[in-house]
DNA sequence: CGCGTTTGACCCGCGC
DNA sequence: GCGCGGGTCAAACGCG
């Protein structure tokens, strides 16, 4: 299992350096007059990206200078002309570089969304089938299904009969559970609505409890995240071999939702990861603001990557049911892996 | 004064 | 059975 989670980890990286990457090319490109698709900044990457800018335009101008001393007086005019002609073609040259990375990260969403599948399925045989019951992947799309069953010959992992399975079960879900399970996979969308997640999580089982649990990293600076639910804390423990407390929320929305959710704050490998644990489901529906959030998450996850970096700039009119594209039964799911 | 947070105590499951 | 650790409770405290 734990070969699984470095896989996750690894992919994890790569997508922050492509995010990075494109971030510090836009700064580069538009001198950070567009609107920022992220509240978060890596203020070292613009850094870079602007020294970079700087020793161009020292270039540029030793350039000039060493016209200026081989060639006849030329007017400030022509001076300017020509510095203007340059950065225009490296403006020009460097819209083209992002336009370029955009695509690798698309590429790379898919892959990315690809192994996610991949890694649900891994787990699913990993269980009981009794647990398997309540693995659902949603409602897929055709293309998104395909792209699983890829995946799966690819890997030898898993077996296309075992993918039907699910799919045809979650058919049969109680609309409740389906329910719950949307809400569920909202709390964790959520935050890519907030512009506030890097990574979308492991889920997990209690086998013990059977209690549905799904597990949601984040990129966030504050000592929560902003999912859209009202929480409210009750506890906090020290975790053994972690030295960052572990706090404990209950949902407040509703006077006996039984919905928790713990935070851990990772020191050890990023202090900026937040890892936050939502555990049973919701009685209540999701305040319009959280499902708003999640029907937004969810059309920017079945849309564009870019649309995954600003998910606000994805199509927030669309409908809940687009959530059901990845959430599933009983709170478990192909992107998150969900069990009960 | 009400609500949320803090924090020590308690409970319970699990491994030995 | 015992110890350990995670999770929860509830009184105390702080803040608006």
């Amino acid at each position: 299992m734990s070969s699984k989670r470095q896989r996750i980890r690894h992919i994890d990286l790569s997508l922050e350096t492509a995010d990075d990457e494109v971030r510090a090319l836009e700064e580069a490109e538009d001198g950070g007059d567009q609107e920022e698709e992220e509240e978060e900044k890596e203020g070292c990457e613009v850094l870079i990206s602007n020294e970079d800018e700087e020793a161009n335009k020292h270039q540029e101008e030793n350039q000039t200078e060493e016209k200026e001393q081989s060639y006849e007086k030329p007017t400030a005019k022509d001076v300017i002309k020509d510095e203007l002609c340059v950065l225009q073609a490296e403006m020009e040259r460097m819209k083209e570089e992002n336009r370029m990375l955009q695509e690798v990260i698309d590429r790379t969403m898919n892959d990315y969304y690809d192994l996610q599948m991949k890694f649900a399925d891994i787990q699913q045989e990993d269980q009981p089938k009794e647990h398997q019951v309540f693995l659902s992947l949603g409602r897929q799309s055709s293309d998104e299904i395909k792209q699983a069953k890829v995946a799966d010959r690819g890997s030898g992992l898993a077996d296309d009969e075992e993918l039907g399975l699910s799919l045809s079960l979650q058919t049969h879900v109680d609309p409740h559970q389906r329910d719950d399970a949307r809400e569920e996979k909202g709390k964790g969308l959520q935050s890519w609505a907030a512009g506030e997640l890097t990574t979308i999580t492991s889920q997990s089982i209690n086998p013990a409890t059977r209690k549905t649990r799904v597990s949601v990293r984040a990129r966030c600076q504050g000592p929560t995240m902003n999912d859209g639910c009202q929480w409210r804390k009750y506890g906090q423990k020290v975790a053994k071999g972690n030295p960052c407390p572990r706090a404990y929320y209950r949902c407040t929305v509703a006077p006996g939702c039984p919905v928790r959710k713990q935070q851990v704050q990772r020191c050890l490998e990023d202090m900026s990861i937040l890892v936050t644990t939502y555990e049973g489901t919701h009685n209540h529906p999701l305040p319009v603001g959280a499902t708003a959030m999640a029907s937004t998450a969810a059309s920017s996850l079945s849309s564009s990557p870019l649309s995954y970096l600003s998910p606000y700039l994805a199509n927030p009119s669309l409908p809940l049911s687009t959530m059901s594209s990845f959430t599933s039964s009983a709170g478990y799911s192909g992107i998150f892996g969900g069990r009960q």
